[in-house]
DNA sequence: TATTAATATAAGTCTTGGTTTATATGAATG
DNA sequence: CATTCATATAAACCAAGACTTATATTAATA
């Protein structure tokens, strides 16, 4: 699997609003299903789906504790990248307050595999 | 439009492999349709609508060069930021070397908008 | 101005995936 | 063991969007 086919695996899994107000909630602490299901005002049919898809790509992980499934972050880097691209849809216009924040090698220059 | 819509529509935007190659290139230099053709081996319409996609959706820049249309990044932060993506995507698994290389503030705590 | 090269658009097909409704599993409690 | 609460799954529907084929636009050149 190729950097691009990799990179479009996660950006699908986390274009969804739905998905990322059910991480945003999951991110602040570990919580019950139910908990996600009133805190996001979705059907309960609804969330568990999202959780099996985010359980599934690696991004949530479950654990059960009595009648409960407690579902955390799995990788908090998550977080912080998706903080660094909410920051890019602010101004997308406003080329004044445009300052490169975070440095890293550019993805693109280490192997254009296709 | 709240977070958790603006992140859906950069995700989204980004998600597909096809586009991401077309980022990739067009992030090593300005260039044109043509060479970005030539580059992904994708077809002259289908390159088209994406760069139009990309172009609508404010990431990419087109400007006019004689017989050609040469296209650059809008926003280079853009680029660091799919190479964090990136290297989100290396160890899904590989928790030993899971360490927080970006700091920044966790965006689902700024304002929960639902 | 007619032609060619470069790019864009339109229409049509087909797949993916988000959502709802209905039902199943699984753990706790009486 | 039966019932209830918490969560998961299944099926069906629907819309968004990626891709192809065909055609239109725009600029350079003869």
């Amino acid at each position: 699997m190729d950097e691009a086919l990799r990179l479009q695996f996660l950006l699908q899994t986390l274009g969804d609003a739905n998905r990322l107000r059910i991480i945003r909630f999951i991110g602040a602490g570990e919580c019950s299903v139910g908990e996600i299901v009133s805190a996001t005002g979705l059907s309960q049919p609804l969330v568990s789906h999202h959780l099996r898809v985010l359980r599934e790509r690696q991004v949530l992980e479950p654990r059960r504790q009595g009648p409960f499934v407690l579902y955390a972050v799995k990788d908090p880097r998550l977080l912080d990248a998706l903080g660094i691209f909410l920051q890019l849809t602010i101004n997308v216009e406003n080329k004044a307050s445009r300052q490169p924040m975070f440095c890293c090698p550019p993805w693109w220059q280490r192997n254009k595999s296709k």
